[in-house]
DNA sequence: CTGCCGATTTAC
DNA sequence: TAAATCGGCAGA
């Protein structure tokens, strides 16, 4: 497995959420891998999307790490009690980043049904599995992202993503766009069609 | 320090 | 349709 590199992810950011799709999120747990293949991505921009964390150029404690060098992780804490993930994207001072929603688990089945329900995926119903890692929240409890995780350099070997995974099929998908959700503050933002995800 | 809000999920 | 549940952030 080879980690996406550096230059991947300094690229522009609507190509880099359509681009993800299909691609392999890898996370070292345990002695173990879980891995989940990417369904679906939404962008967020801070010039110009009212949507990000850091619009406007703002900056906190939280939002430092979005305007990290593309590659790095941004995990943040939701609701709480539910994390999200997110890939930072673009150059170092420009604040961008492709939040993960959906994830198809490939590897590691066994420890990320524990992780998620704590059942072994044996006992899982069908509605659990439907609703396994289809969401920003569950996809981080079934694979174990916490804050922990924030602004981890995705470059790196124990935390990565990658197009490619021994044994597992590349299946040829379509990509739909959509407008982006729970964003219904955003102003104009809203109806971005920035999300994006396998049909 | 206080109070509101949230890139969600789940139960009712 | 609404509750769960608490860190992040702005304003006082």
């Amino acid at each position: 497995m080879k980690p996406l590199k550096r230059n991947y992810y300094m690229a522009d950011t609507l190509s880099i959420a359509r681009d993800l799709l299909g691609k392999y999120l890898v996370r070292e747990y345990e002695e173990n891998y879980l891995i989940g293949r990417i369904t679906e991505t939404e962008a967020y921009i801070g010039t110009i999307d009212k949507a990000c964390h850091a619009y406007g150029g703002k900056v906190t404690p939280r939002t430092q790490t979005l305007y990290e060098q593309g590659g790095m992780s941004y995990v943040y804490f939701i609701y709480g009690m539910y994390y999200c993930m997110n890939v930072v994207t673009e150059k170092k001072g420009s604040a961008a980043a492709v939040l993960i929603r959906g994830l198809e688990m490939v590897k590691g089945l066994e420890e990320a049904s524990m992780l998620r329900y704590g059942l072994s995926c044996q006992e899982l119903t069908k509605a659990q599995i439907k609703n396994f890692s289809n969401g920003p929240g569950k996809l981080c409890k079934a694979m174990a992202i916490t804050k922990d995780l924030n602004t981890v350099d995705l470059c790196g070997k124990e935390f990565f993503i990658t197009d490619k995974i021994k044994g597992v099929e590349n299946p040829a998908f379509e990509i739909a766009a959509s407008a982006r959700i729970g964003i219904d503050y955003a102003e104009e933002a809203k109806d971005f069609p920035w999300r994006f995800y396998i049909k």
